[in-house]
DNA sequence: TTAGGTGCAAACAATTTGCCGTGTT
DNA sequence: AACACGGCAAATTGTTTGCACCTAA
């Protein structure tokens, strides 16, 4: 655990934001203007190798990053990308997961909407 | 619809693949050599934004491309990124939708295994 | 003193775009 | 003539990598 690292790490944990790379950077350089992007980038990839965060592939977006652990649904706005977590009812999947026979390794579930701000914005 | 765009369609639809842009360009290819990658790219867009096709985020990789119309659940191999069309049993995600209570307009979800070939191959 | 990490810049992969020509209505 | 689309190549975006230097165990 460099500085680089705890300083990313650290926000991460601080906000429940699921933030891009690029927001990481910014926040970051605030911080530690020496820091390179490269940098970034590097140790997202080895937080998420060693399970300390989650990263989240967007639709046609840049990669945002979740400091919650475990596996969870989420809520994604269509129009701003914005993204929440979201409680996923216990054994939910499992019709899924048994009408398989086989073993699933884990899951990806994103659900779509309009999130208020943009709805109101958009009238 | 072009010749062009005809012959992505049908390529599409030919099978249940849920081939890559560079698949599908090769493919046509085979039948149309003068055929561009931008014209596959700005096809695929069309034919998503019109609803015959669904794109595919993937995990670390391209897109894939879906003849299916309507959202369904995928089942993705972890190892060589080969993907199945599930069949999500009638109203799994109500209690989900209902927990929010607001209105959801779509959805995507994956489930990650091992293929049966990769698993093999891992002996 | 050596393994791992950094900053920097160049490289990359997937996709998008500008431009200009061409076939169709 | 208007226009949507194709081919081509250059541009963009998000991300990764090679390299030389540095630093803490």
């Amino acid at each position: 655990m460099t500085r680089q690292r705890q300083l990313i790490y650290d926000i991460i944990l601080a906000a429940p934001e699921h933030r891009t790379a690029e927001e990481i950077y910014d926040l970051a350089r605030a911080e530690m203007p020496s820091l390179a992007r490269g940098t970034v980038y590097r140790n997202l990839g080895l937080l998420v190798r060693d399970g300390q965060i989650r990263k989240l592939e967007m639709a046609d977006a840049p990669a945002r990053y979740d400091r919650e652990r475990e596996a969870h649904p989420h809520l994604v706005c269509q129009r701003c990308g914005r993204v929440e977590d979201l409680v996923l009812p216990e054994g939910l999947l499992d019709p899924l997961e048994k009408g398989l026979g086989e073993p699933v390794t884990g899951y990806d579930l994103k659900l779509y909407h309009i999130c208020p701000a943009c709805r109101k914005a958009a009238n």
